[in-house]
DNA sequence: GAGCACTGC
């Protein structure tokens, strides 16, 4: 058993038992913090530990972590429980005897490391689940914000828990929004079989406890409009000159769809803020996307000057991803899903009215009535694994052994047709075989590439093609958002760089052009500043491109050039993305093609190099759907490569017919 | 003539 820190005979924390389900409550109380904090000797720590909002639950949760399998946090962030309950156990002595405390973030964090704590991602603690399944370095595991639902969040929720019953002395703690506290505690509470000894007292309790901790966070004043609005743009920025108007000083964060309405609204704001002279001053407005240059978006973080008042209008970017200290009036909007705009969840009007209230109290101007919060904005948003693709979700759990994927206990179940649908992809890639198990060897090195296993294919097959090399980048490439700066203002500029790279053969060859050019520049800011090109983009390519290279000399892939042997190059793309193929309608005017697969109607997106050229045949990267359903990077192939790549795939579908044109 | 955000040995 792990070293203890409550003992029996030293004051128990106070703790409230929960009647329904056992869920336990903690009532706070300064008194026991204080001589928790002098009994075990850690008042010489640093106050600044101490006064944090968590401090005080200190006692609590290492009781509740001893014993109980399971302890659901529930707070809103800015109580500091990501950086302290780690330290916390650590000086509890749960990182003795060489064991390891693990704290994973459904996104990359500043804390990186610290002794015998591992801070790491969702998805990398899932990879070393191959390695070693039942994680015994671990002592306790502790899933951060487990309310954001990621597909990795909840693939490790699902196996924690089968580890569980393997490891009766592995801890978890699950830090969750209040909203999702009930559905993580059934979620762990429910054990269909090895019901263990409940009594034996070395033995935590399974029931998971269930501990409230209050965040930093002040008040935050919430106002609704009255009426619904029309024109959500106008709506904000008569709210935003009026906010500057009418109350003291502080700065002002905007919630809006995307970029469109972000621009339309600091112009709006401009020539509105300009036409009543008396509020022209004093207003900073400034977008905030991820689009945009790094050095505009730092722009946000610099203090606001006195006797000025910021306004950062923003997406989603700053709901999760970043923290602006100064904020204190907020305006929330919508949030887009499948690139169409839709109401955000109630979850989410939450974290983002939060955001108001870090430093002082704040306000929040909702947008919408009250009467459709209430009765039309879902209470949370849906989790990734009901509304995205599965296959990189399926196949790791199949390299984790997890043959019965439907029959999996997952916290929130996928759509059946979404599973069989990546089951589809994945066996016409010949990742999967007929009895829907790994194959040799491409099943099982697809599933050490960390990357849709498409792009994976792809990369397998450029070891036969002798294009490894150029097959990297591309995959690197497709990996990030874009590697162009963003446009509007300079698209004529932005339009005329990209024909200096554009090849015929369409985005991922045009690719390769534009990564040779900026080697050639010794990977010049400056050449990509004249040539359009986001500088912290390229350099995130040569980043993954450097770890996709490490993967694939593990994977015993020849690294290699073709030297300019363009068509090995298509060859491997098409190896990959063979189910993505499209054809120009004959006749078409406006450039409409159909898939080969469902005879959807798509076009090339505007952003491809391909655009307005409309080749016969293509294949594609990914569909985005908006007022029409987009190609997004667009290469030509030749149909009878089609065949060539996936025969039995083209066999059964209904006339594709790729050879007759 | 489009453009929400993440991640992954």
């Amino acid at each position: 058993m792990p070293q203890q820190f409550w003992k029996p005979g030293t004051d128990k924390p106070r703790i409230l038992e929960d009647e329904e389900g056992g869920v336990v409550f903690f009532a706070p109380s300064l008194s026991s913090a204080s001589s928790s904090s002098s009994r075990f000797g850690y008042a010489s720590i640093g106050s600044q530990r101490q006064r944090l909002p968590v401090y005080k639950y200190r006692t609590a949760i290492l009781y509740l972590v001893e014993t109980h399998a399971t302890t659901i946090i529930v707070g809103e962030t800015g109580s500091g429980k990501t950086t302290q309950i780690p330290q916390y156990l650590k000086e509890a002595g749960w990182a003795d005897g060489g064991r390891v405390i693990a704290c994973t973030q459904p996104r990359r964090l500043a804390v990186q490391a610290a002794t015998m704590i591992k801070f790491l991602t969702d998805g990398v603690l899932l990879r070393e689940i191959m390695d070693d399944p039942l994680l015994t370095k671990y002592s306790v595991i502790m899933v951060d914000e487990a309310h954001e639902r990621s597909i990795s969040t909840d693939i490790l929720l699902g196996l924690l828990k089968k580890i569980q019953r393997r490891r009766p002395e592995l801890r978890l703690i699950i830090s969750s929004a209040t909203i999702e506290a009930k559905s993580m505690s059934d979620f762990f509470q429910t054990s269909k079989k090895h019901r263990g000894p409940e009594d034996h007292e070395l033995v935590p309790r399974k029931v998971p406890a269930v501990l409230s901790v209050e965040g930093r966070g002040f008040n935050v004043q919430i106002h609704y409009v009255v009426e619904p609005v029309s024109d959500y743009v106008q709506a904000t920025v008569s709210t935003v000159l009026s906010i500057h108007d009418q109350e003291p000083a502080g700065d002002i964060l905007v919630f809006l769809t995307g970029q469109d309405d972000i621009d339309a609204a600091i112009q709006l704001l401009a020539e509105e803020a300009h036409a009543s002279r008396k509020i022209s001053s004093g207003l900073i407005v400034l977008p905030l996307y991820s689009s945009l240059p790094r050095a505009e978006q730092d722009l946000v973080f610099s203090p606001t000057p006195r006797g000025k008042r910021k306004v950062v209008i923003s997406t989603n970017i700053a709901e999760t991803s970043l923290t602006l200290e100064g904020v204190q009036f907020y305006n929330p909007i919508s949030d887009i899903e499948n690139l169409v705009v839709a109401p955000i969840s109630k979850a989410s009007a939450r974290q983002r009215a939060g955001r108001a209230g870090r430093v002082r109290p704040g306000k929040c101007y909702r947008l919408y009535t009250e009467e459709y919060f209430v009765n039309e904005m879902s209470s949370v948003g849906i989790p990734e694994m009901q509304r995205s693709k599965l296959v990189s979700c399926v196949i790791q759990l199949k390299a984790l052994g997890i043959d019965n994927i439907l029959g999996f206990d997952w916290p929130a179940s996928p759509p059946p047709e979404a599973m069989i649908r990546a089951l589809e992809v994945l066996y016409s890639l010949g990742v999967l075989d007929d009895d829907a198990k790994l194959t040799s060897p491409v099943g099982f090195q697809a599933a050490e590439i960390p990357l849709d296993p498409m792009i994976s294919k792809m990369i397998l097959s450029s070891n036969q093609l002798g294009c490894s090399e150029e097959i990297i980048t591309i995959a690197a490439i497709l990996s990030i958002q874009s590697i162009w700066v963003s446009g509007k203002g300079v698209q004529k500029e932005l339009d005329e760089a990209k024909l200096r790279f554009a090849a015929a053969e369409g985005d991922h060859v045009t690719f390769l052009n534009v990564y040779k050019g900026f080697l050639q520049s010794g990977k010049s800011s400056q050449w990509c500043h004249k040539n359009y090109m986001n500088y912290q983009a390229m350099k995130k390519v040569i980043e993954i491109r450097e770890q996709l290279r490490r993967t694939a000399l593990r994977l015993g892939i020849v690294l290699r050039s073709c030297e300019g042997d363009i068509l090995a190059v298509r060859k491997a793309v098409t190896a990959g993305f063979f189910a993505n193929a499209s054809r120009l309608e004959a006749f078409s005017h406006n450039g409409m093609y159909k898939t080969v697969r469902g005879s959807q109607e798509v076009y090339i997106h505007p952003s491809s190099v391909l655009f307005r050229v409309n080749p016969k045949w293509v294949i594609y990267h990914s569909l985005v759907s908006t007022d029409r359903q987009y190609m997004r990077n667009a290469m030509t192939i030749d149909p009878s490569w089609l065949t060539e790549a996936a025969p039995h795939f083209f066999q059964n579908l209904r006339r594709p017919d790729p050879i007759a044109h």
